[in-house]
DNA sequence: TTGCTAAACGGAACACTGTTCCGTATTGTC
DNA sequence: GACAATACGGAACAGTGTTCCGTTTAGCAA
């Protein structure tokens, strides 16, 4: 689901090829638009996208008419990125270490949200499927890491893996350019969860 | 307080009289400004403000030299027009009718501010001073009306006008647009203050 | 390899912003 | 009534988002 083009409308199914050049582009826009969007927000000039990505106006516009395709698409791209990166993570550490930092990879993923959520609130529908897709991949990759850590007695079986994504994002909202200060509340929540455990 | 025209910079202590038309295209500046904030919002163009108040560019920027200016300006004249109804009100019916009344008051107020909470966050130096008014403006008002329902019996004199307030406006955000909902709301807000009354 | 066509490209051009500047008009005073 | 000082308005500038279309390229077939 991560891999793959994210294509205008995602879904053609007449077996039209997609051009070389064309998927080209579109990645490079897509990483560029990631890029100026983390640092200068959502609302950063369209021209600065396309430099970076070198490529003209147009190219942008063919494959994202809207703005708002574009921002989706980015937004999209980044949940599954960090959808993904647990997999990896639970294999390679305990499942504490894995939870914990993947909980620390969320909350740089929130921390570059700058103005997504006002856009979010903005009532255009090509917003209107975001929020479910954001929970339809993080709560069961959440839940994975969770139960891991529960089984291996190392946090309490009791907790809402929605709740602790929302908690986390809020954590992490208010102090969005202060990594230390995240990284000392998200290990707070943790040290939460573990306490109660059997082990 | 909520007379005389909000000054640039709102403080000139040498007797520098104000010049007639200029106080007269303030006005005007800040009546059709409001008009078009709640209208559109406050990224509303500034030609469409300025033809509003028939005024040219030029005047606006002289007399408000930054948007947030205009907009923190318009803010304050609007928390003044909304405090400053609450003795009127008082004085016309009974307390419980009052507090009701001034309430669904406030909840017009708080509908037309599409926007403006983004504006608040955007940590413009101009809006710094907003919140504190807003809160120094209304709870000395919300308290007297509260404090006269509950000595007439008709609420619970254990209400912080504060909470009441946040509360309020709460409530009224998610349905800006619908007048229904929020007054039910509001009225079922009032209910709870009643139970417990001695009346 | 070469030729051909549909597809995609890029950037100039357009429309619409916010903002500045300055010649002109108005106000208040002597 | 004359004259500074002040304020006015709108043209001009700079920087956006978006469209358009002549040019280039990818993919395919001979």
């Amino acid at each position: 689901m991560s891999e793959e083009a994210d294509a205008v409308v995602a879904g053609e199914p007449p077996g039209k090829r997609v051009r070389a050049d064309a998927q080209r582009n579109t990645d490079a826009l897509l990483t560029a638009a990631a890029e100026v969007f983390a640092a200068s927000g959502v609302d950063a000039p369209v021209r600065q996208i396309t430099a970076k990505a070198g490529v003209g106006a147009g190219t942008l516009y063919r494959h994202f008419p809207q703005r708002s395709d574009l921002i989706a698409a980015v937004y999209r791209h980044e949940v599954d990125a960090c959808a993904d990166a647990a997999p990896a993570l639970a294999a390679e550490h305990d499942p504490l270490e894995a939870l914990t930092r993947w909980l620390w990879r969320f909350t740089g993923f929130i921390g570059t949200k700058h103005g997504l959520s006002t856009a979010l609130h903005s009532g255009d529908p090509a917003y209107a499927g975001l929020p479910a897709y954001f929970q339809q991949r993080f709560v069961p990759v959440l839940r994975d890491l969770l139960d891991a850590a529960a089984e291996a007695g190392e946090v309490r079986a009791d907790v809402d893996p929605y709740d602790l994504l929302r908690a986390t994002a809020n954590l992490t909202r208010p102090a969005q350019d202060d990594q230390g200060y995240t990284r000392r509340m998200v290990t707070l929540l943790i040290d939460g969860l573990r306490y109660g455990a059997r082990k």
